[in-house]
DNA sequence: TGTTTTCGTTAGAAGTTATAACGCTCGGCT
DNA sequence: AGCCGAGCGTTATAACTTCTAACGAAAACA
């Protein structure tokens, strides 16, 4: 009765939790191969039951239905987008440095990135964790953009932009960054999900040049040649 | 048994294809409604015949499944962008009046915009015509970056792009800009569709800032302020 | 007036998510 | 050691979905 609080932190006390989480996990990387092949809209339970061994109910122990699972999937992955810019920043990276670890973990699994950053349910609202864990990954941007700081600055009179980011900085948490620095995470953030998420969408199939040279070249102008 | 290939013009002659034709535009506008409140995902072919007093199995004379009607909804939406863009170019529109053009008919559906751009089926390949409409798309976006021309190059050394883009220029057909207009061109609709996408995602809510200026700001850096 | 094409119907198969009720098994506590 | 309850997996079932098949009716055509 007492102590009923499971699955608030990851090492698990009973065995009959780490039954729970091994089996969690496993619910889950049998979803991430299904999603990597035919997308998150096409996640099935049943289906990944049916791969477990398991018959259809059996997986609402685990997760209460299909969204909760996805929403978990979208907070890993989350999370892991977060793990590799904090790897970034811990080995001195520097923008140019984020922005290619941003690449690579989009390219890495495409279908991840979309979970995150593609077209959403029109009513969903992200929990609150995973809004924390975006406040990380935006303040390692914005520890990269203020560490770039004036080196960069092409873009002349956005004071408009800056003053009214100024105005409403309170995304930013309380990152001590100048009004600037707001503004060109921002962009770095809006150009390079520009390309890539056009580039996983298939939007440049077929048409040829080579995408990563675009990449490339938006990072360059963003972190100042 | 002959001219049986209905279909292929949108002016209907006997009268059996009026009425073939008015069905299937109630069917799409239905589906317009419902997916501008629940997404594109949540469509639902039973639900729209209820709407229309049909049983179920009825709209399957109309289109052949789901995917065939999505499919459809898609290319119309793709010719609803081409014609605003042919618009604000017949009305001696420059690179801003495109950009603003593209702003407005996204605000105007969301749900249009991100089922064109948005997550897609892994296995998904456009149709053919779906992929002219998107050539024209791409033309008046080259007509107004060659004019806009070297006005606002203030990206320099993007020779090996430029270079690159000369190599593998087949998607803008036998358009005749230079290189730097193509680099130009691809710049444009990777930026704003960076903040456009991320807008219409929701990614923004709850920052406080209104993406109005920023995808201004991004305006004004591509056409030279 | 017949004939043929087309349309909408119901019936049904094969899926899906999700709930309810039933045992069995394992783990913790006495 | 032994019990006993919590948790797990099962089947059955409901309410959905897409989509096919077969039938009847209505409309267009000759």
């Amino acid at each position: 009765m007492a102590e009923t609080n499971a699955e608030n932190t990851g090492n698990a006390t009973t065995p009959r939790e780490r039954y729970r989480a091994q089996v969690r996990e496993e619910i889950k990387k049998h979803a991430w191969e299904q999603i990597a092949t035919a997308g998150a809209s096409a996640l099935s339970l049943n289906a990944i039951a049916k791969q477990m061994g398991l018959s259809g109910p059996a997986l609402y122990r685990y997760f209460a239905n299909r969204d909760q699972l996805i929403t978990e999937l979208v907070r890993d992955a989350y999370r892991s987008l977060a793990d590799a810019f904090l790897a970034s920043a811990r080995a001195d990276g520097d923008l140019a440095d984020l922005a290619h670890a941003l690449r690579r973990w989009a390219l890495d699994d495409p279908q991840r990135y979309l979970l995150v950053y593609g077209t959403p349910v029109p009513g969903y609202q992200a929990p609150e964790d995973t809004t924390g864990i975006a406040g990380e990954i935006m303040a390692v941007l914005l520890d990269a953009c203020t560490a770039a700081g004036a080196t960069t600055d092409d873009e002349r009179l956005d004071e408009r932009l800056d003053a009214h980011l100024a105005e409403h900085s309170a995304w930013a948490g309380d990152h001590p960054a100048p009004p600037s620095a707001l503004r060109h995470a921002l962009t770095v953030w809006t150009r390079l999900h520009g390309v890539l998420s056009l580039e996983l969408a298939g939007h440049f199939t077929g048409m040829g040049f080579d995408p990563a040279l675009l990449y490339a070249a938006e990072t360059a102008t963003l972190t100042g040649r």
